[in-house]
DNA sequence: CGTGTTCCACATAAGTGGAACACGGTGCGTTATT
């Protein structure tokens, strides 16, 4: 049966977005593959099909909870009842339940913590694998060296369930990310279809001001400017809220803060009426994004630069999906790359961290096999976040006595190493916000992409005229205006009267 | 590094200047460890 009479009987699309063709026809002739589609849309798709047509189980490896409930609700809506969302948000007998008859479900989506556990391993080792699905791939590259380390797991993991036919799924598979990811799940032959990362739509500035003072005024001039919706990216969870205040203050409307320090329930709802449009304008840090699938946001503002051009390139690829033209604008006072420098150092323990560390430990009798144990106080004493902390653990997992001095060379040179690594990529995105290159051309050679043909409204160094973004007073607008005018006038000539 | 907060000296008292200090993002899992 041909692949297009496969997708209107399943899905009742009647033909294949750009790439997705390509990709499954890889999948279904047994390649692994990594694919890199231009938006967020449509991605599922390419394991959601061969799910159909292979026999055994569909494993989908996700990042948030939030990615997965969609995505598991997105199939039930299509009528599909073979799907389980195997995570925290069911109970220990649902959870049990579930794993006892793992074999029903069709689609099983996990996150990598999930997948790490040594009972839900051994019970996925029981099932025929079809498909082993990394969606958001790029989180591999970005997340697993230290964040969330379970995710430089997933090769051994896969390996456990004897390296099953895999696809790894992004919009972001540049070739440092694509690297990454080959040896974390360690592909030995693949296939991969990668789409360029340029964004013509999407016009690019870097506006330098001289002062904290002069970003702010110059952030509520633009806000209160540009045609929306917009996102705001901060790097700090109070500024963005604080900034939502001022801006409320200074007179925008509808407009919210979101961060990954509010309330589950909270960030729920402020998505969904951005999605919905009862929202125009977010004040954001990095913890929004992913998943966002908003066709018409007309501008992404940086208020504080991200620690790389990757993140970069994501947040400001959520802008303009409909085509339209966009655009995004970085505000750089000097003295900002420090933050993100910081917040680097912040991700791994220190030398001084360590050797406090390692002296606790070997003054303390026992104290390796009951580090988790101390893990409060630990963490407290020598001032470790819960990464660094993390870190640390991850390395000393299993070592004894003798192979202490060892292991914390080892944690010494890892840090030095990534350090260094998350350096580079503050200063790279530093050098691009002080180029005066055309900056589009610069970002896509720094992918190893080279652009060709010359963009209208390219960027602030080729020549950018911001009128175009701002808000534009149709004539229905200007109309509307003036009626409201004339009500108000009226209005104010029956209370006039009626006080008289 | 820059911003925000706290606290202290000052000294008609109340509010101010400014020194000292803290803080800065992204998420899964709580099923296993004396």
């Amino acid at each position: 049966m041909k692949l297009e009479n496969l997708l209107q009987q399943h899905f009742n699309y009647p033909s294949f977005r750009k790439g997705q063709r390509e990709v499954i026809s890889s999948i279904l002739e047994g390649n692994h593959t990594i694919a890199m589609l231009p938006t967020g849309t449509g991605k599922s798709l390419c394991y959601q099909l061969p799910a159909y047509m292979l026999t055994g189980h569909v494993v989908i490896v996700s990042p948030l909870l939030s990615l997965m409930q969609d995505q598991a609700e997105q199939l039930m809506m299509n009528g599909e009842k073979r799907v389980i969302a195997f995570n925290s948000f069911l109970t220990l007998e649902e959870k049990q339940q579930a794993l006892s008859q793992l074999y029903k479900y069709k689609f099983i989506f996990l996150s990598p913590e999930m997948l790490h556990a040594n009972y839900v391993i051994q019970r996925l080792t029981e099932l025929q694998i079809a498909l082993f699905v990394i969606d958001e791939a790029h989180c591999i590259s970005q997340w697993g060296y230290d964040f969330r380390p379970d995710y430089h797991k997933l090769g051994a993991v896969r390996e456990k369930l004897g390296n099953p036919l895999t696809l790894a799924l992004t919009a972001t598979a540049t070739p440092e990310v694509k690297e990454d990811i080959i040896q974390s799940l360690s592909l030995d032959n693949w296939k991969e279809f990668i789409y360029s990362v340029d964004r013509p739509n999407i016009s690019l500035s870097v506006e330098a001001v001289d002062s904290f003072p002069e970003k702010t005024e110059r952030l509520i001039e633009l806000v209160n400017k540009l045609e929306g919706p917009g996102i705001i990216y901060f790097s700090s969870k109070k500024m963005s809220e604080q900034m939502a205040s001022l801006l409320r203050e200074r007179g925008v409307q509808d407009i919210a803060a979101y961060h990954g320090g509010m309330e589950q329930e909270s960030r729920i709802l402020i998505q969904q009426q951005f999605i919905q449009g009862q929202l125009n304008i977010i004040c954001a840090t990095s913890a929004f994004g992913m998943g966002i699938n908003k066709e018409n946001i007309r501008y992404i503002i940086h208020f504080h630069m991200p620690l790389q051009l990757e993140s970069y390139l994501q947040e400001i690829g959520r802008a303009g999906r409909d085509g339209q033209k966009s655009v995004a604008i970085l505000l750089y006072s000097p003295g900002d790359e420090q933050l993100p420098y910081q917040l680097a150092e912040g991700e791994l323990p220190s030398d001084d961290q360590l050797t406090w560390l390692y002296h606790w430990i070997t003054e303390n009798p026992h104290a390796l096999k009951y580090m988790s144990a101390n893990e409060l106080e630990i963490k407290r004493i020598a001032g470790l976040s819960d990464i660094q902390w993390r870190i640390i653990d991850n390395f000393l997992h299993s070592v004894t006595e003798d192979q202490l001095e060892e292991s914390f060379n080892l944690i010494k040179n890892f840090s030095k190493d990534r350090l260094q690594v998350k350096r580079q990529k503050i200063k790279e995105i530093y050098r691009w916000i002080q180029l005066t290159e055309c900056r589009r051309k610069n970002i896509l050679n720094y992918f190893k992409e080279d652009n060709k043909i010359k963009i209208e409204d390219c960027c602030d160094i080729c020549g950018l005229d911001y009128t175009k973004y701002y808000v534009s007073r149709t004539r229905e607008d200007v109309i509307e205006g003036e009626r409201g005018f004339h009500w108000k006038e009226h209005l104010a000539e029956i209370l006039l009267s009626e006080r008289i």
